[in-house]
RNA sequence: GCGAAAGUGGCGGAACUGGCAGACGCGCCGGAUUUAGGAUCCGGUAGCCGAAAGGCUGUGGGGGUUCGAGUCCCCCCUUUCGCACCA
């Protein structure tokens, strides 16, 4: 045959087939099959809704896409899985809201500007379009008529209406923060854009300037969010557990330590410390400033030596940022020749300056106590400052300052404490913490670790932020009736100086919404998280030119039930839109407290152990497997393979598994299509009463049953996709089998020639059609093309789309025997077969009169006998 | 360093609450079919001993709880991920 060398799906399958001799079954030709219904699908518009209060609804969503050019094995993955679950949901009669939009602003169409002169909107589109049809050729059942992107001035006018509720809270602020600046390109630079502390462009030494930038209030809403933490009891624990270290909140106290004058004497002036182990203040031997602290700047000013003072302050802040992007920092610092005093001690104590202190904590002032900390100890070792303990282990060994090689962080004893010296470290924390509020040297705080949200990009391809600058009425947002500030076309990309924006007059220069005057309007623009933190209500809504999205059509979709996406956005994304959730409740828009009600984060799809990139050269193109194996193959590929959460390593082998097991399908129901026709759906009862079933036909029955239970079971909620795909396969299996048995079966003969086989009893064609139609029920939500086809196959005229999950029938299920294995002293010896519902006595009873375990009894004696009813007889012997 | 998760055949992975370890698939071996290859269908496939029946050993290593442990507890090793001076 000429065609040998041909991939698979050109492949001239099962010319022979199954159980055929001389008959045709036709090919299962993947490519024809998933563009027929992928119109059909098309034009009916199968996946398209509308509330509907007589149903329950679902909200099934996959983290939107950035429109890069390419669908990538990422992409299928996570699309697959959406999609089982949003067609099972919509099978098991919910009404299934699932849609599908773009992330379109960001810099990669920016830098494309940069490099390429196309202009950032025309790479959007472009990509956009080649992305879409690569989805469409999956054939996910997204409802596209609610399709959005972000980059649509209709969608991020709700961007700027949005911060202008903020703004007007007291949500959205501005004030000055550093940014990364590359000198030569006089130019801000995004994290991404700086290269081992250098420019991406030219290369030249990223420095920093402060700028004013806006930002967004999460903070506000800090406890809020760690609390909502405990509800989300269907996120992935380490999900929960990341978010709640990000907001790292923590208890402690902030104490003031008294500034001492040049004679050591106490001033009006203090140090505000924050400290989460007030109960080691007496051991506080030294006070460290941040190099950013606004002390510095003063104390620097009142030195004799002010310019060496600076000079070192000025080393810390610059190497404090390199550093850290590039790892571990030595600990370093010098003695600012100033005093404080220690509240609780009345002892004046030195002022250091280090930079192991962040100036963004806390109150960006330490007081440091070496014998119980460990970054404080090391720096005292190291620049020799006196270490003093107050807290010592329980037991008879004390430790000494000089002896001692780590810090001590344990509870332990107070000691050399004054009035609470001999007190438990942990009843002392309160009573000390009290003490100090007392006396009006400190009240209790917690500090969270999460900062407010930076939102200004000094960027042209993002949302502009809605304000205008006004010399004589300060900064006034722009009214919600002119909003949109729509981006403008022309711009030049040449990645130096300025925004784009700000290079632009005609956008810059407007009169004031306020007063009528000459003003300027803001040229940055939004960080694109803006957009992606409440996308998933716009779905909801996507079309609405009045608001955002209509609060109620949002209380009949949202929340999002099931939420699926890759980990990287564990954080941010999930945080940010877990705030924006809380801002449009309290806007009264929303009724929820959480947005995402389930979280699945699934794994990546790596090659030769590592992620696919471009770069790397072992990218597999879906779209190239979809040609080969046809998109329904690839699909249960991606999740067959592994569950959802695992990364998998992509193995040509095993696609080709998915698509023989396709293939095997197609062979076994394709052919049977025009007997099954006529076969009633919904078979008498009477017929299938098990004793009036052939042993075969029962056991088919059964199986078919079961792998509805365990089908249905292993999807929802637990979503074990691997595991139902494989059930699947079992009653594939089965269904071979079946074929085998000649008591069933008889040859139809075309002359002397046996064409196919035919079940020669009622019962059997009943249970035959009972069993492939549940299977091709099932098997639509991994593999709907072909699933689609063979149901059209088997008579039936209306879609799948529109066909319920199967019902289980659970005495169908149920098997008449078992076979219970039997132990002795721990060791199976024997297994028996009883019926299913055997008593624990009979059980017992069966199992000792097993001749293999009479065999191991002999001449022992029984110390108990252990019956699990319907899974095993465990017999103890001495 | 801290925190979390995970270590099961040649490989991907099953085993829900402690109850037959290795479902299902890949690969490999054998058989049928075929002029032949491919495809297809059937069967086998943890290791060791044995002709077989059968036996012994096995879920990273060591200990423990239990009639019974991949699963629970303690110690150790390895890998992956997250946070890395947050006071």
């Amino acid at each position: 045959m000429a065609t040998r060398r041909c991939p698979p799906s050109a492949r001239p399958f099962g010319a022979i087939g199954l159980r055929y001799s001389g008959s045709i079954v036709a090919d299962y030709t993947p490519r024809e099959i998933d563009r027929k219904w992928q119109r059909r699908w098309q034009e009916s518009r199968a996946f398209e809704v509308t509330e509907d209060a007589s149903k329950p609804k679902f909200y099934c969503l996959e983290m939107y896409a950035y429109p890069s050019g390419d669908a990538h094995m990422g992409h299928v993955r996570n699309y697959a899985i959406g999609d089982a679950v949003a067609r099972l949901k919509r099978m098991q009669g919910a009404n299934v809201l699932h849609p599908f939009g773009w992330d379109a602003f960001g810099m990669p169409a920016e830098n494309a500007a940069i490099q390429r002169g196309v202009h950032p909107e025309t790479w959007t589109r472009e990509s956009i379009a080649r992305m879409k049809g690569q989805l469409q050729r999956l054939g996910i059942s997204y409802d596209w008529s609610r399709e959005i992107a972000t980059c649509d001035p209709e969608y991020y006018r709700w961007n700027q209406w949005l911060f202008t509720r903020m703004f007007e809270r007291g949500l959205a602020y501005r004030r000055r923060a550093t940014v990364n600046w590359c000198p030569n390109d006089a130019t801000v630079l995004a994290n991404e854009q700086v290269i081992d502390g250098t420019c991406w462009r030219c290369g030249a030494t990223v420095t920093t300037r402060e700028l004013h930038q806006w930002f967004l209030r999460i903070t506000a809403y800090a406890q809020e969010l760690l609390d909502g933490l405990d509800g989300l009891t269907d996120w992935p624990e380490r999900v929960v557990t990341m978010q709640r270290n990000w907001v790292g909140r923590s208890e402690g106290v902030q104490a003031r330590f008294p500034i001492c004058d040049l004679q050591g004497r106490a001033t009006e002036r203090a140090i505000e410390v924050f400290t989460t182990r007030i109960d080691t203040i007496c051991g506080a031997t030294f006070v460290v400033l941040a190099p950013e602290h606004e002390l510095v700047e003063q104390f620097a000013a009142e030195s004799p030596e002010a310019r060496t003072f600076r000079a070192q302050a000025d080393r810390f802040r610059t190497q404090d940022r390199i550093a850290r992007l590039s790892g571990e920092i030595e600990k370093e610092g010098f003695d600012t020749g100033r005093t404080a005093m220690n509240p609780f001690t009345g002892q004046a104590v030195p002022i250091w300056v280090a930079n192991f202190v962040i100036g963004g904590y806390g109150t960006g002032a330490i007081m440091a106590v070496p014998a119980h900390d460990q970054r404080d100890f090391e720096f005292a070792r190291k620049y020799d400052v006196p270490i003093k303990i107050v807290v010592q282990p329980p037991g008879d060994d004390p430790l000494t300052a000089e002896t001692m090689t780590e810090a001590y962080t344990a509870p332990g004893v107070m000691v050399d404490s004054g009035e609470f010296t001999g007190l438990d470290s942990e009843v002392a924390w309160t009573r000390m913490a009290e003490r100090a509020e007392a006396r009006g040297i400190g009240q209790r705080d917690v500090q969270f670790r999460l900062k407010d949200w930076g939102i200004s990009r000094q960027r042209y391809w993002g949302t502009p932020i809605p304000i205008v600058h006004c010399p004589a009425c300060g900064l006034v947002p722009v009214p919600d009736e002119e909003l949109p500030v729509v981006l403008p076309q022309v711009v030049e990309f040449t990645g130096r100086g300025d925004s784009p924006l700000a290079q632009n007059p005609e956008f810059v220069n407007v009169k004031c919404p306020a007063c009528g005057g000459d003003a300027a309007r803001e040229t940055d623009t939004m960080d694109t998280f803006v957009d992606s933190s409440w996308y998933f209500y716009r779905f909801c809504d996507p079309h609405n030119g009045d608001l955002p999205f209509d609060p109620v059509k949002a209380r009949y979709w949202a929340p999002v039930d099931f939420y699926s996406g890759g980990v990287e956005h564990a954080i941010l994304h999930l945080i940010y839109s877990r705030f924006f959730c809380r801002v449009f409740r309290d806007l009264g828009m929303v009724e929820h407290d959480e947005p995402f009600a389930r979280l699945l984060t699934q794994g990546m799809v790596l090659k030769d152990g590592a992620v696919m990139s471009k770069s790397k050269g072992n990218v597999v193109d879906p779209d190239d497997m979809i040609r080969r194996y046809g998109a329904d193959a690839l699909r249960l590929y991606v999740m067959f393979v592994a569950p959802p959460e695992k990364e998998v390593e992509w193995t040509d082998a095993s696609l080709e598994g998915s698509f023989r097991f396709l293939a095997r399908v197609w062979r076994l129901v394709e052919p049977l299509g025009r007997l099954l026709r006529d076969v009633p759906v919904g078979a008498p009862a009477a017929a299938l009463a098990a004793a009036a079933l052939q042993p075969a036909e029962r056991q088919l029955w059964r199986k078919t049953h079961q792998t509805i239970q365990r089908v249905t079971e292993d999807l929802y909620p637990r979503v074990h996709l691997n595991t139902a795909i494989s059930a699947l396969m079992e009653l594939v299996n089965e269904l071979y089998s079946f074929s085998d048995h000649a008591a069933v079966w008889s040859p139809v003969r075309r002359g002397d020639e046996a064409v196919a086989k035919h079940p020669t009893r009622p019962e059997a064609l009943i249970v035959l059609k009972e069993a492939i139609d549940a299977l091709v029920r099932m098997l639509s939500i991994f593999a709907p093309h072909m699933a689609e086809e063979l149901w059209e196959q088997i008579g039936y005229q209306e879609g799948l789309t529109a066909a319920a999950w199967p019902s289980l029938n659970a005495d169908a299920a149920k098997a008449e025997e078992i076979i219970v294995p039997v132990q002795v002293n721990g060791k199976v010896r024997a297994r028996i077969t009883v019926p299913a519902d055997s008593s624990e006595r009979h059980l017992e009873q069966a199992a000792l009169a097993d001749p293999a375990v009479q065999a191991k009894l002999s001449g022992k004696s029984i110390q108990k006998v252990i019956v699990a009813k319907g899974k095993l007889v465990s017999v103890v012997v001495r």
